[in-house]
DNA sequence: ACCAACGCCGTAA
DNA sequence: TTACGGCGTTGGT
C-alpha cells in the first residue's frame, strides 16, 4: 500500500473514527461502541496505522496519567509557531480569506488566515449551508469588523489543510500565527505551544507557569477562546482529575487529537 | 463605570 | 457527587 492510499483513507475514516469516540463512556469501550454502531473495528488501524485496542490503552487513564507525568521541555513540537497579535484597531482594515476543508485526520473544518498567518482553525461537519454552522458563524463573529471572504488558492491554507491529512511524515512546519485576544488570553496561548507534543498538561499547571496559580478557572475560559485549534494545542489540557474534559469541537475531537499526537509517527 | 453571570476548573467534604 | 471559591470576560445597566 503506498502513502497516499493510506492518506486517503486515514481522511475518509476519520468522521467514524469521530463517531465511535463520541460515544464511549467507562460502561461503553471503543469495541462496544463500534459495535452499537455498526462501524468495522478496522477503522482506527485505516486511521492511524494502529489497532483499537491500543488506542483504547492510550486514553486510558493509566496512559493518561504517563502524559501529565511527563515534563520534558525538548522537542516540543514538531510545529513550530511564530505568534503574532491582531490589533484590534486595525481590524476594519484587515482582510481575512478562508476555505473549508471536507477532509482531515480530524474530520472536516474551517481555516482562516490574514496576510501575515492563520487566524482561525476549527473542526466541525458542516452541512449543506456551511455560513450557517457554529464554525462559521463563530469566526465571523470573532472578526464582524474585518473583510472576510472565501478563498481556495491561499498557500498558507494549503500548508495548514496539507499538514492535517498527514499524508506523509511531518518533520518540520513553520508557521505563522495571527491571533485576536487580550493580553491574558495571548499569554495563556502562548504558554500552550510548550507543551510537547505526546504529552499533557492540566489547566491548573497552566494557571500555575503563568503565575496565577488560583485563575485555572479563568485559563480555563482563555483556552476554551483558542482560535487555532490543533496547532495552538489547546487540546493537551485536561482535567486535573485525568478526566478528558471539555472542548470547544467536542471531546471526541479532543480524544482524537490526545491519541494521534501520541501514536501517529 | 459598575455589576451579574458564566466558564474546556480544583478541592474539600 | 455536590457545593463553593476565585478570576478574566462579556453583556446589560
Amino acid at each position: 500500500m503506498t502513502t497516499l492510499t493510506s492518506a486517503i483513507t486515514r481522511n475518509e475514516s476519520s468522521l467514524q473514527v469521530l463517531t465511535v469516540l463520541g460515544k464511549i463512556s467507562q460502561k461503553n469501550s471503543l469495541l462496544d461502541a463500534s459495535k452499537k454502531l455498526n462501524i468495522q473495528d478496522d477503522v482506527f488501524s485505516k486511521w492511524g496505522g494502529f489497532s483499537m485496542e491500543t488506542f483504547q490503552k492510550t486514553i486510558s487513564p493509566g496512559c493518561i496519567k504517563e502524559m501529565l507525568a511527563e515534563n520534558s521541555a525538548e522537542e516540543a513540537n514538531h510545529v513550530n509557531i511564530r505568534l503574532k497579535k491582531i490589533v484590534r484597531s486595525n481590524l476594519s482594515h484587515t482582510i481575512i480569506k478562508y476555505t473549508f476543508f471536507d477532509r482531515s485526520a480530524f474530520g472536516p473544518g474551517l481555516v482562516a488566515s490574514t496576510d501575515f498567518g492563520i487566524c482561525y482553525l476549527g473542526f466541525e461537519a458542516v452541512s449543506s449551508d456551511p455560513t450557517s454552522s457554529k464554525i462559521f458563524l463563530d469566526m465571523t463573529e470573532r472578526f464582524k469588523e474585518a473583510a472576510c471572504f472565501e478563498n481556495e488558492e491561499t498557500k498558507q491554507h494549503l500548508q495548514v489543510i496539507d499538514y492535517l491529512k498527514f499524508e506523509q511524515a511531518q518533520q518540520h512546519l513553520d508557521m505563522n500565527v495571527h491571533v485576536l485576544g487580550s493580553e491574558f488570553q495571548i499569554e495563556v496561548w502562548k504558554s500552550l505551544l510548550l507543551i510537547p507534543k505526546g504529552s499533557l498538561s492540566t489547566y491548573g499547571k497552566i494557571s500555575s507557569t503563568i503565575g496565577k496559580p488560583r485563575a485555572f478557572r479563568a485559563v480555563g475560559s482563555a483556552i476554551g477562546r483558542n482560535p487555532v485549534s490543533y496547532f495552538i494545542p489547546c487540546h493537551r489540557v485536561i482535567n486535573s482529575s485525568g478526566e478528558i474534559g471539555n472542548y470547544m469541537w467536542g471531546s471526541n475531537v479532543k480524544k482524537a487529537m490526545i491519541g494521534f499526537d501520541k501514536l501517529f509517527n
